[in-house]
DNA sequence: CCGGATCCGTAACGATACTG
DNA sequence: CAGTATCGTTACGGATCCGG
């Protein structure tokens, strides 16, 4: 049995890097911040990952406190991992990183790669951690894909859930991949409108305040 | 040339880790966040790491725009490695990180593992970046190994920097380790006063201040 | 000495096939 | 559905060597 490799510094980074810097473990723990998974759902979700590895992966994952495993009520057979806690406390981390990574995304990219609307989601929660919150009490709702979710702003907070919002200012329709390009700021919510390729039921001003509580009317990050 | 190792996801995360998220490309990170380095001071600082795969980092994280080269004014042939600002905004994201990593270290790790003073720093910006704002204006000074940061509290905001406080409130001198030990919470700042480990100029009330400022009065997160 | 490049053994990963 | 088993490929780790 080889031994684990490691870095061997007294360090927080380190140590997190031991534990969640090998290949695929971040995305995995991305799913399972979406919510809990099953492992067929997971090797849906993540093309390219062999049975094995994933296999592997979660049971150190499990190992280490970072996710557990729950019985299906309906299902004998069936497991649903979950994050614990201490797994959940990536959440952070995890925003720090797509936010970084969003200004990677490029339109070469959107046409090779798979996109989903729960990543859209996340992209999502990421603005809302750095946008500029907004004097207005008011809800927007997300149609992406087959999947909804809202953020509401409430005493100068915004936060992001799944579902519906209760009374929407504005919402939104789109594909995965156009949403994901908008977040990217591949393309602005107002050229996705013009063009068509959104949908948005609401006046122009709410689309201007939803712009700007997401930071999208700030430029794209000039390359260094 | 063999191709690059993709995810194929349209995501911030997988864009993010196929960028950083090689075995040690992020402990490279560090140690620029710490500071423009030499080749030779990445590693020494990185005991493990083999020239050509350092090599190798340098070479594509230049290229992607996250570091750039200097020459080092004296030396002809020397080069500095720091840093672009598109790199620099990395830091929440490896604070993140490293904040959920301290709690995994363990006093067996600090036995087998090197300790840097610098690292110690990197966990005190972290604990700032969460901790609870004081209402109080003061300074505190620490100076591990042979480095010194400090920490400034004025008008609720609490910042780091390197070099000395102007007039200290608080002297705390530490090795590396039990400074890191420290914030790993494997040992409160008390316990470490009254065994010796580490010296404090400054009264009680002050090293209390300081401890609730960076939560170390709040007990490790416990086992999932 | 600094900043690498070359070579080779080992560990990690990827794809496919198969099983309780 | 939830994984193993097997096997080829890629990446990493360690040592050595090289040009300014």
């Amino acid at each position: 049995m080889p031994e684990k490799r490691q870095y061997g510094q007294f360090c927080g980074l380190a140590s997190a890097m031991e534990i969640v810097g090998e290949r695929w473990t971040m995305l995995i723990i991305r799913e399972l911040l979406i919510g809990p998974a099953r492992f067929s759902d997971l090797t849906d979700n993540l093309p390219g990952v062999s049975p094995n590895m994933l296999a592997d992966r979660l049971r150190f994952l499990t190992d280490q406190g970072i996710i557990a495993v729950d019985r299906v009520p309906g299902d004998a057979r069936g497991k649903l991992y979950r994050l614990t806690p201490l797994g959940a406390e990536l959440r952070p981390a995890v925003h720090g990183l797509a936010r970084w990574g969003m200004s990677f995304l490029t339109d070469e990219d959107a046409a090779r790669s798979t996109s989903r609307a729960a990543w859209g989601f996340l992209a999502l929660q990421t603005m809302i951690d750095v946008g500029t919150p907004l004097a207005v009490d008011e809800e927007y709702e997300f149609r992406v894909a087959d999947e909804v979710f809202s953020i509401a702003v409430h005493d100068g907070k915004a936060t992001a859930q799944r579902g519906p919002a209760h009374q929407p200012a504005l919402v939104i329709h789109a594909d995965a991949e156009t949403f994901i390009r908008i977040g990217a700021k591949l393309i602005s919510p107002f050229e996705a409108v013009i063009t068509g390729r959104i949908k948005a039921e609401g006046d122009l001003d709410a689309i201007q305040r939803c712009t700007q509580l997401l930071g999208l009317d700030q430029p794209r990050r000039a390359a260094a």
